[in-house]
DNA sequence: CGTGCATTTGATTCGTGTCAATGCCCGTGG
DNA sequence: CCACGGGCATTGACACGAATCAAATGCACG
């Protein structure tokens, strides 16, 4: 009844009655946090995962001198703490970036889902390499992209990850992240954030106004990123499952005729 | 029989007789590379999960233009293809940095594996969410520390990660990455890397030479990079499994009594 | 209509990249 | 056994991108 958990899971893949009750026994429940709170703590005893129901989160460390990074955002429908279940402790901070509803459930049912249902599991597990494949591409940002690029990738990124239920990549939406955000994703200054930005409305590649976003040229974009996102595009399967993925998109119920 | 994956795996974790009958089921086999050539490419069809049995290999890809990000090192015993499990093709490239041996096996055994075997299950989980604990601290290192500080903690990070089955850090070690090797994990040029260990050298940090590292003063290394591993030593579980684990560092057979 | 936070802009500094020359090690062949 | 050549590594001179600092502007919100 109302589950946030089986709401956010059919987003990965077409649920039957049988896996319903499964993640119903998962026991979710909704909370709320205000903007800029902090959710979790590294070093935290770990019990609970979360998905995120509504908002923006950031999943991130600093440095014992202050420095921060933020390793990855996380809006609706994705997981935080998957990749530290197999520890004691939580590994990084979890902070909410807006006002958010996000939902707790322990870890300790999983065991008995993943073994009820092999296909649960290979969710989770393709949740995690998605995470992953994120990860990897932000390396190459940092290690290899220039101010501009960094910008104009991650914006990029946001779009093809923001639209959970749809088909195509949003060219306009939400972007509440402030410039700090943006440099301790991107690893740079604010005031050369600020400047990439600039840069870019001043090209006439985006539009970015009182926390809205819009791409108005997401080719330009994507040649100025040195991209080529096309095999991320190609429909994938989890193992055995049928399965529409994308790593950076993830489309809600696949229908049969689309493959 | 000589089986590298049972191996390889019982750095994890203990092996019942059961497991090890599991894992025979995979079916790797033992496969040469010289250094230097590519094992896989990036967009290559998926079918084989690989582990280092003996050797250096590195997990890469490049942007069109040619430049290349190293997005991690995969020593013995460490897998390579995890992440890829859930896709139909390699998201990344796949190299031997030095003459290697390494294992594949195919993933087609897998599923009967986990459903047999939880505990096996969650070793692979915790592998994946290891990888991703180091790829999350490069995140970090190329986003917010100075050159010199790049190669100081990536030179500790392989110094923890270099010895899978014993029980100390090892201060001295094989290094036969190149220069532009390291350029292209640490973010930065080549000839910038030379400066940066030469630095090292010359406070007394470090020996390097005809490939052999050695960490003459690791305190001083570890305040440099301002990180503190605490809590990566710790020991861990694998969920309600004994397990010694840490993320960069890998214990064999835990006895009970070092807990 | 002010107050405070975020963004923008400009001036300057600093770290790192680039380019090119030199040095070193090591394998190879005379 | 030594001379040559090819990779790498090192070094220096210089250029450039991004950080920093500080001031000014813009904007949201009471």
């Amino acid at each position: 009844m109302g589950s946030c958990l089986i709401e956010k899971m059919s987003h990965y893949t077409e649920l039957t009655q049988k896996e319903e009750n499964l993640i119903a026994r998962l026991e979710d429940e909704k909370v709320h946090y205000k903007a800029g709170e902090r959710i979790r703590a590294k070093g935290d005893g770990f019990e609970d995962l979360y998905v995120i129901y509504e908002g923006w989160t950031y999943v991130s460390s600093t440095l014992e001198d202050g420095l921060r990074s933020i390793f990855d955002v996380r809006l609706e429908g994705d997981f935080v703490g998957i990749s530290e279940l197999s520890f004691n402790h939580r590994l990084y901070d979890f902070h909410a970036l807006t006002d958010v509803t996000v939902c707790p459930f322990p870890k300790r049912n999983l065991d008995d889902m993943f073994m009820a249902s092999p296909k649960l599991r290979d969710v989770f597990f393709l949740i995690l390499s998605r995470e992953q494949a994120i990860a990897y591409e932000r390396i190459m940002t940092l290690g290899r992209r220039t101010a501009m690029e960094r910008v104009a990738h991650f914006i990029l990124e946001l779009s093809l990850r923001h639209e959970v239920k749809g088909s195509k990549p949003k060219y306009q939406f939400d972007f509440p992240l402030r410039q700090d955000h943006m440099a301790d994703i991107l690893g740079m200054s604010p005031v050369h954030v600020s400047r990439a930005m600039k840069k870019l409305k001043d090209n006439g590649y985006i539009d970015y106004n009182r926390r809205k976003m819009v791409i108005k040229q997401p080719e330009k974009l994507f040649t100025l990123t040195r991209w080529n996102p096309q095999f991320l595009l190609a429909p994938k399967q989890v193992n055995n499952y049928e399965h529409e993925n994308v790593v950076f998109q993830v489309k809600k119920t696949p229908s049969k005729t689309d493959q």
